[in-house]
DNA sequence: CATTCCAGAGAACAGCTGTTAACTGGATGA
DNA sequence: TCATCCAGTTAACAGCTGTTCTCTGGAATG
């Protein structure tokens, strides 16, 4: 499976994840639709001409960036959704999930929440393609589960949309949280699902 | 009440509008931080230099965009939370409301979602500010509801906080969605504000 | 070992940017 | 009527931008 790169494939590959950290980290306070080609470049220490082995432009960059942001987050979201917790316990494990990620990852999860609705088309739609692909992963999830005995597969989506959308949501709250106020952020987080999850019980009452 | 303005300052308002405007035209595909005074003055009519007479930066206009989009929402949303209509009533209500806005000046609402956790810090304050308002007049409105009896003031504003981001969420939806499907949309909000009311209503359970 | 390949460098391009300074001419107020 | 004010203009500044073409030197290939 891991095929050896030559030399110069890794040599490329590293170049590539540096333009791509570099733009991460000028992101931190700007939009992906002001970032010039040869800031990124300036700040790797490249020729700017030398961007144009890697990517087409920065919008090409942000969606290769979605990718990374959101990409390895389906097998961690999965496996947390299969196990059997009681509906407090999953929630706490989710919310801590969220807030873990966004504590290693924090410029990812900025860079999602400035884009997802930011003035570059092709990310904006690459993110909500991913978060599209979250949505049907949860809804398959809560399908299995008994309480969703006698839901039609519309309310399923309604249901797991709405999980998706306070994920993304939680995960911006932490970002704008101060670091002591982290826990209280979660606690919020944490009852606000629970009383989605009230709702979700007497829905076919 | 209403001074009469000299010919001077109705002809200096005038162009701080014209400004305003082209500016919201400008950002229907781009973020604030990408666009140049120069951009706006050009589109306007107007010497670059004019801009100065008006606002300190493109920063500075977005803070002015913020309270024309949000400003005047407050007394409409007062008025839809005081009357007594019953739960289903309300959502139908409230969901038609900001479809109605959304319809009539869609540029105000991309330019709330886009910079709500855009580029610039004080763009993202100024919307913040606003929405944490609206937080604060949807509690103070729901706590005097009988429903609320017995409920924390933290628990209040943990709901208020739901709705009020389950209202900018839907603006959002509506803003990217194809007309022949709003409606759709419009029934998707009120089940997801349905489902949140009946956690609210076993909240105490 | 000789050849091909190709990531990155270098230089140059037209055109854009924010900001300054000094100005003009019509509305304003005494 | 006449002096003052001030929204908008003009010109110029240094510095930035994306994109092109040409070149180079070390890795890959046979």
């Amino acid at each position: 499976m891991s095929h050896t790169l030559g030399i110069r494939q890794a040599q490329k590959q590293k170049t590539r994840q540096a333009l791509m950290d570099a733009a991460l980290e000028l992101l931190a306070d700007q939009s992906l639709s002001s970032l010039g080609l040869r800031e990124v470049t300036r700040a790797v220490g490249v020729a700017p001409t030398a961007f144009y082995r890697h990517f087409d432009s920065t919008a090409d960059l942000g969606v290769a960036l979605v990718e990374e942001a959101l990409g390895s987050l389906h097998a961690v979201i999965s496996r947390l959704l299969t196990a059997t917790w009681d509906s407090d316990e999953r929630i706490a494990r989710t919310v801590e999930l969220i807030a873990d990620r966004v504590g290693s990852h924090p410029a990812h999860f900025r860079f999602i929440a400035r884009e997802r609705h930011g003035g570059v088309r092709a990310v904006r739609e690459a993110i909500g393609a991913q978060l599209d692909l979250f949505t049907e992963e949860v809804r398959a999830a809560i399908s299995q589960d008994p309480a969703a005995e006698g839901w039609s597969d519309d309310d399923l989506l309604m249901l797991a949309g709405l999980y998706v959308e306070h994920m993304v949501l939680t995960a911006s709250a932490l970002l704008t949280t101060a670091p002591e106020d982290v826990p209280r952020a979660m606690r919020l987080a944490e009852r606000q699902l629970r009383l989605v999850s009230l709702g979700r019980r007497h829905w076919l009452d």
